[in-house]
RNA sequence: GGGAGCUUAGCUCAGUUGGUUCAGAGCAUCGCCCUUACAAGGCGGGGGCCGUUGGUUCGAGUCCAACAGUUCCCACCA
């Protein structure tokens, strides 16, 4: 429907649209609702038309964004608004500073989750993963990923994200690809990568091991089972212990020890009990063996001091391959390994028992089984803490296993410095804590995962054993022939390793990979856009991602691969509760969108995103930022509606309007700059709702409309747009959409000359004398209106002011802006004559003429007003006589509790000149 | 078990190195207005022992300590 300006043949151009606008408006009545609907997706083909978000490099200034890959199948969440937005809000500026600014977008392919995905697919249909294979199952996962891919990269574009699309990566394109390959090839040469058999944390569900980082630890009320350990070949004749022994026995005098354990049905692993060798209930059992009950295997007691002796009973049964505890004892103790699960945590053949059950029913049959064969003392409640998986959600089983692994230690230290000396920052800074204990207490990372989607681990495991790294299988072979000497080695003896790497261990190089910087460091761009500026993202990831970004890029260019972390906060219901597709509080963002406009909602985002903190979301706040979208409409309604009276000469009280208005437009200027550079964003745009709801409408706007029938001065009708572009441009970054409609339509606009484009105002001094002034008039004004209301003075009435006129020049400025704002007719006089009761502007009296007024209630608000301003000046004379104060306070303050004596006594003096007469 | 943060109006939050008439903002609420840009609006108003208790100081929302409540992170006690 909209022209595309490749096209030689011309429909209507966007400036042509505009002045049909302008036309329109100046001609007809126009809504008094702003429809986003009809101007959002306008402009933004307009933008990707002239090609606005697209860098490259040249003199400029660089500003660099890597987005935060989202999963490459996944749809768009409160989360990503959020983050988005901010991203966006920050690239805008940029561009509007004159940055060279570049987003880059891009997805994840998200291995376990994505696998997932596609094995449930393929299981509807009854196909196994391992029976079609690798590369038939890649297939389909390639199909997945195109069928459902991007989706959430379409639906940021309805956000007005303005990402260069043109650099849209994926993690598994061909440059990323080979880049995770390559360093992963120069760390192992470096001696960073190495496989070994550990005990990791297997999924169970996901048949993958997992790093530490992806299990989540979760409160559990669960049960503690007493289990008997009878003694190994007892006579039956019972004994009777030492002091301080606790020896139990059956019915028949047979002796046994009692162990406490929330796993009962890993006894089939048992291969030791252990106590503490300082146990003094225990002292009977060293040396002994003990039956593991049901099981009936012998078993040793051992001892180490790793026990705790108050804990259960002192006794600790061993399962080294399902307990990381254990099995550093087994290590120690030289213990036995029984893995009695099948990977997908079913009972294995190994077990002897329940093969076949699961983890979950072997614990309930073993239980009672154990009661009908008296081998349970007893069951009490126990909270504990239960390892699970962050992807698919079940119990972690530990496991012992074969896997890759990168040496963290070194890639810890230097990772530390930037954020310890500032060439990183947080914000919030809070967090430099956590990132330092993560990396000091850091372990390596298991980098392995026995999933197929993902990238393939390049170790090539040669026939008579052992195995060369390389990033192809050429290399491979030739280095394969070297190690070996076997010249008659072909491609097909290699076998490639099985299992793909971990997801991050492609995000890690996400800033220098988009850059190409991996595979060609030298090139130009990663020269001119790394390291990037800032990075937004949740600080859940700060381990996953942002700790591991650092290493690899002081690492690979021994630099920082950005300045700034903005961390967010997680995005909540109003309630504060996570939101989640269960609890059904999420709230589509599309539908927001359709509902409010994208300026709408990422206002409603914005308004309530301080960095760090959790945001309470709530439709609220986007119905805020559509009711701010209609406010800028109708302030244009109103504009474009003004007559221009080319012989108008500019009244007094517009020139006055206009002189203020400048002022406080630098000064929030100024604000809101400072604002943004601490990434205060709510704050700089509340600044702005706030500069331009209440001091360019209510106010400004107020002041310098000509009454009704007459046209406008072209001085104050020029000031007027001016004013209006400077607010859109400030808010431009904030709100595109109805800030780029504003532009063109309240000047005819050459072609490419867009606000998305256009630059900031420059800060201009701040006129001290204009503000003052103003804040006057306000006052004045606001006062007026308070006794308005409590007059019950109908608004075409006017109130009658009677002023002691000391300074009429100064005094006839105000009055003639006033005028406009709030009825008023004012008398002039040395001295008060006609009025009765006064109200106070700062410290001027004012006296009010209308008197039908309630004189008891004045007297008795004045007394009470008296009686404060006397309490107030006491309190300020009590610091003014106090020699510590006056000495030890910066002159500065004391001068300040001067003034304040000052007034106050100008105030009480004032008052009680009031009260004399009121009760005469 | 260890560590960090938070507690200010009904709600969400500001409050910068202790010193403005310091107790603030937005939203919500209440009253009056369909005043010719805007009722998704205008004008006006109410509302808070700044978690509690001590301490430092001439002076504390701001600094210190303890306590209470709350949130998060880390950790191999079965």
């Amino acid at each position: 429907m909209f022209c595309n300006s490749k096209n030689g043949e011309k429909s209507p151009s966007i400036a042509e649209k505009s002045l049909l606008l302008r036309f329109i408006f100046t001609t007809m009545e126009i809504s008094s609702k702003y429809s986003p609907q009809e101007v959002e997706g306008k402009w933004y083909e307009h933008w990707m038309d002239k090609n606005y978000f697209h860098s490259t490099p040249d003199e400029r200034e660089p500003y660099t964004i890597v987005i935060p890959p989202p999963n490459v199948t996944g749809v768009l969440h409160m989360g990503h608004m959020m983050n988005n937005t901010i991203q966006d809000i920050l690239i805008r500026r940029a561009r509007m500073q004159g940055k060279n600014a570049c987003w880059v977008p891009g997805t994840d392919h998200a291995s376990i989750a994505t696998e997932a995905k596609v094995v449930n697919k393929l299981a509807q249909q009854g196909i196994k993963k391992t029976d079609i294979g690798r590369e038939e199952f890649l297939k389909h996962a390639w199909d997945w990923t195109h069928e459902h891919g991007g989706i959430i990269l379409k639906q940021l574009r309805r956000l007005g994200c303005s990402c260069d699309w043109e650099r849209t990566s994926f993690t598994m394109d061909d440059i990323r690809s080979k880049s995770v390959i390559r360093a992963f090839v120069d760390l192992y040469n470096k001696g960073l990568i190495y496989r070994g058999v550990r005990m990791v944390n297997w999924d169970p569900k996901a048949l993958t091991a997992l790093s530490d980082e992806e299990v989540i630890f979760k409160d559990e009320h669960s049960k503690l089972f007493y289990l008997r350990y009878y003694l190994h070949e007892d006579d039956g004749t019972g004994a009777t212990g030492a002091e301080g022994e606790i020896i139990h026995t059956d019915e028949k005098g047979r002796r046994y020890a009692v162990v406490a354990t929330t796993r009962p049905e890993t006894i089939m692993g048992d291969t030791a009990m252990c106590i503490n060798p300082a146990d003094p209930k225990n002292q009977w059992l060293r040396g002994k063996k003990v039956v593991v009950p049901l099981v009936n295997r012998v078993i040793p007691v051992i001892e180490d001091d790793y026990v705790d002796i108050e804990f259960g009973t002192g006794c600790l049964k061993v399962t080294p391959a399902h307990d990381v505890n254990d099995y550093m004892l087994g290590e120690k103790h030289n213990l036995q390994s029984i893995n009695i699960f099948n990977d997908d945590a079913t009972l294995s053949e190994a077990a002897g028992m329940y093969i076949g059950m699961s983890r979950e029913d072997c614990r309930k049959q073993i239980i009672i089984d154990m009661k009908e064969a008296g081998l349970l003392e007893k069951i009490e409640d126990y909270n504990n803490k239960v390892g699970y998986s962050e992807r698919t959600n079940v119990p972690i089983e530990p496991k012992l296993s074969m896997q890759w692994f990168l040496k963290m230690e070194h890639l810890a230290d230097i990772a530390l410095k930037p954020v310890l000396n500032g060439d990183i920052k947080f914000y919030p800074a809070k967090y430099v804590n956590l990132y330092r204990h993560w990396l000091e207490n850091i372990k390596d990372w298991c980098i392995s995962r026995q999933l197929w989607w993902g990238h393939q681990i390049p170790a090539y495991y040669l026939p008579e054993g052992g195995f060369v790294v390389a990033e192809t299988p050429e290399e491979a072979l030739k280095l394969a022939i070297e190690k070996t000497g076997n010249k008659n080695l072909t491609l097909k003896d290699l076998r490639q390793d099985d299992d793909a790497l971990d997801t991050w261990f492609s995000s890690w190089l996400w800033p220098l990979s988009l850059f190409n910087g991996i595979l060609d460091p030298d090139n130009a761009e990663f020269k001119y856009y790394y390291p990037t500026n800032d990075l937004i993202t949740a600080p859940d990831i700060i381990f996953f991602w942002v700790a591991r970004m650092i290493m690899a890029g002081e690492e690979y260019q021994n630099e920082v691969p950005f300045k700034n972390v903005y961390f967010t906060g997680i995005v909540r219901d109003k309630l504060g509760r996570k939101m989640s597709k269960s609890l059904g509080n999420s709230p589509d963002p599309i539908e927001l969108i359709d509902k409010f406009g994208a300026d709408g909602v990422r206002m409603g985002m914005m308004l309530s995103a301080p960095a760090g903190n959790d945001i309470l979301f709530d439709e609220a706040l986007c119905e805020q930022g559509r009711n701010f979208c209609n406010k800028i409409w109708n302030a244009l309604r109103l504009v474009k509606g003004w007559n221009v009276d080319e012989n108008a000469v500019q009244p007094e009280a517009a020139k006055m309007a206009v002189k203020w208005f400048e002022a406080r437009f630098n000064q929030v200027l100024a604000e809101t700059n400072d604002n943004i550079d601490k990434y205060r964003l709510s704050d700089a745009l509340m600044g702005i709702y706030k500069l331009t709801w209440d001091d360019f409408c209510s106010w400004y706007l107020e002041m310098v409309k000509a009454p009704q029938g007459q046209g406008v001065d072209p001085a104050t009708y020029a000031a007027t747009i001016q004013f209006f572009e400077h607010l859109m441009l400030m808010l431009h970054p904030f709100m595109p959409f109805i800030t780029e409609e504003i532009w063109h339509a309240i000047a005819e606009r050459k072609d490419g000359d867009d606000i998305i484009v256009a630059q900031q105002p420059k800060i201009q001094a701040v006129d001290k004398e204009a503000l003052e002034q103003y804040a006057f008039l306000q006052e004045f004004v606001n006062n007026t209106r308070g006794q308005r209301s409590k007059l019950n003075l109908p608004n075409n009435e006017s109130i009658e002011l009677e002023i002691e006129d000391t300074e009429s020049s100064w005094w006839e400025k105000i009055i003639c802006v006033a005028n406009k704002l709030c009825n008023i007719k004012v008398n002039f006089a040395k001295k008060r004559e006609k009025s009765s009761i006064c109200f106070m502007v700062v410290t001027k009296t004012i006296g009010i003429v209308n008197n039908h007024i309630d004189i008891e209630a004045e007297i008795k608000k004045l007394e009470e007003d008296l009686k404060y301003q006397q309490g107030f000046l006491k309190s300020v004379e009590g610091k003014l006589s106090n020699e510590k104060f006056v000495n030890g306070a910066p002159a500065a303050v004391v001068e300040k509790e001067r003034k304040k004596k000052a007034d106050a006594e100008e105030r009480i003096a004032s008052i009680m000149q009031q009260l004399n007469e009121l009760k005469k």
